[in-house]
DNA sequence: CTGATTTTGGTACTTTAGTATGAAGGGTTT
DNA sequence: AAACCCTTCATACTAAAGTACCAAAATCAG
């Protein structure tokens, strides 16, 4: 988890905030009175479960532009990410064996852009091919079984 | 275990029986009266083990022009190789990252030849791209590990 | 020996991949 | 605001991959 990032931190704190003085709101004002404890236990598990959804949510893609939300994984282990977020996607749709032009496709994106994507994967991995990216790819663990690959289809 | 090979079955049974009258000889004229058993023992033990790793060599490459050498587990399974010995050659290092031209300097054929194999693999495969090639041989199982593709650096 | 398959090699051609370089907008960090 | 990275797109070029078609020698089962 290198790169803290203050911005978030700040939001999630004024979020929790006032979410526990709307809590304190209706606690007072309406739900004690009116519902029963279960329903209010209820929304408070609701809201939090939501909450650490969307907690969950924006740390996974909290880089979302300059970060990775398929490197999630590597984010929750502490690792720095070696590829970005559309580098991996990239990258996993060329093991799948997708040409440049279908990843395009893909991703609607045009083909140049994938050959960017492409020239940054091979420096990034320190190989000249996308087949010697795939195989880097697969020892170095980043393309690991046929679950992410899937997951794309 | 389909095609079942005659010849191979014969020349087994010979060089058996050659192999037991060497012994016999060995032992009436010879190695009883002037060396040890251990000797006499060892000399077994090493000739019925070089006799086993040629056995064990000659199946695995049995079909070494016709067959697969590398595709003995799918051959003792009982399974029909899809691919030719030289075919899985070339796919492996395909795997492996290589170009078309550094396959051939690696098996010493032209980059032609490598072209009309993988030409052959594609269509073996059903596939048009060397990387769908290697995703596809990769889901059937024909590429497993790492092992496989290390046995040949 | 014959037929089938493998392996090898080639030419000519089209398609795809990859490199070099530049540019522009957006978000984050400091 | 400046520096940095990500993402997108583009052009022009070279390199590699792939296709179609052909051909010949070697191996092997029957």
């Amino acid at each position: 988890m290198q790169r803290l990032v203050l911005k978030p931190l700040i939001w999630y704190g004024l979020v929790l905030a006032l979410l526990l003085i709307f809590m304190r709101l209706i606690e007072y004002r309406y739900l004690v009175k009116t519902f029963s404890v279960d329903i209010y236990l209820g929304g408070i598990a609701l809201l939090f479960t939501s909450l650490g959804i969307w907690i969950g949510y924006q740390i996974i893609t909290r880089n979302s532009r300059a970060g990775n939300s398929l490197n999630e994984m590597a984010l929750i282990a502490g690792e720095e990410s070696l590829l970005s977020d559309r580098e991996m996607e990239v990258l996993l749709l060329m093991a799948e064996g997708l040409s440049n032009r279908e990843i395009g496709e893909r991703l609607y994106i045009s083909i140049h852009t994938v050959k960017t994507h492409s020239t940054n994967i091979f420096s990034k991995l320190g190989v000249k091919r996308r087949t010697q990216a795939i195989s880097q790819a697969r020892t170095m663990g980043i393309i690991k079984a046929k679950q992410e690959s899937e997951s794309l289809k």
